[in-house]
DNA sequence: GGGAGTTTACTCGGATAGTTTTTGTCCGAGTTATCTAGG
DNA sequence: CCTAGATAACTCGGACAAAAACTATCCGAGTAAACTCCC
């Protein structure tokens, strides 16, 4: 079980770009520039937490990617949900049903799995723990941040 | 991100072979019809618990795999980790530390990456609500499965 | 100086390729219960 | 009857193959700022 890569990339963009808000829209060139990344899948990457709502790009020659919102209005959660997909850590198959030993189990099924119940637990307090961390909080955790990433972004030539 | 289907499969096994404990060892074909699964692939899934400790395999002629503890004794937790090997969901590259963005950072970076933490934190709590939940707790929900499982199991041939 | 066209620096989306992980299969070797043969 | 060997039904582990997911790259199209040219 992996989450991706992408989500660290994600989630270090938003804290960047909430540190350059006033700056305008950063390039993709910049960005990738900025961590040492592959440029056209990071973008890819940045195109997704776009089509969720997070980021915002605007196209033409001064043009990149900046929050789509307030640093506080954006949750750990969020970012983590628009980039790993729809998909679900656990999948409950049913296979309880299949095969000889769900055979004859008359409404035993008609109530959920408990497995996928105590799955499901887990997952959420997962997802609860991520919904109560915003990328204001990640600023706060790291003052120093702001006036490095500033600094650096200024001695960027291009 | 996905968590496998093996871990579904460990799971159901472990309960069926909660409730079985009585009949002996269950061979791995047995089990595989039970649940209609890939005979060859489940045996390297329930290898995997047997080396995590948590089933106990006995050859020859009678063998198969039953239980090495009580189910009382065997989390979620417990076969969620011996199943989906040592990967943590969320891995931290540092990539904060990397490119032009990392640079003049002083000893900034000497404490951990907020990013890291804030995910570990999360990931923390899905854990903990894994180990809170026993094998017994998972039969104790499906009372009506002990039942069903003794009757289909008399019935399988061979 | 000002307006129209051109260039430039971006994003967007689709197509494609390489790499890693997951899923699945196969085979030889070891272990034990049962079955068989010989005394 | 009793024991030794053969057989059958298992597991274990490694090697290998197929499928899916992840990572990465490339290209054509659209957009907007800046730049050029011409009157």
């Amino acid at each position: 079980m992996h989450m991706g890569e992408g989500v660290e990339w994600g989630l270090h963009c938003c804290v960047t770009l909430a540190w350059l808000r006033d700056e305008g829209p950063v390039s993709i060139r910049k960005l990738a520039a900025w961590f040492d990344l592959p440029q056209e899948y990071l973008k890819k990457r940045l195109q997704a937490l776009t089509r969720a709502g997070i980021l915002a790009s605007t196209p033409g020659v001064k043009g990149g990617f900046s929050l789509a919102r307030p640093p506080e209005r954006i949750t750990l959660m969020d970012v983590v949900t628009a980039l790993q997909g729809p998909l679900e850590p656990f999948r409950c198959d049913e296979i309880r049903q299949r095969g000889v030993g769900g055979e004859g189990a008359g409404n035993e099924f008609a109530r959920p799995c408990g497995i996928a119940t105590a799955m499901r637990r887990a997952e959420l307090a997962w997802r609860r723990e991520l919904a109560a961390q915003t990328i204001a909080d990640l600023m706060a955790h790291a003052p120093a941040g702001a006036a490095r990433t500033r600094r650096n972004y200024s001695r960027m030539t291009g």
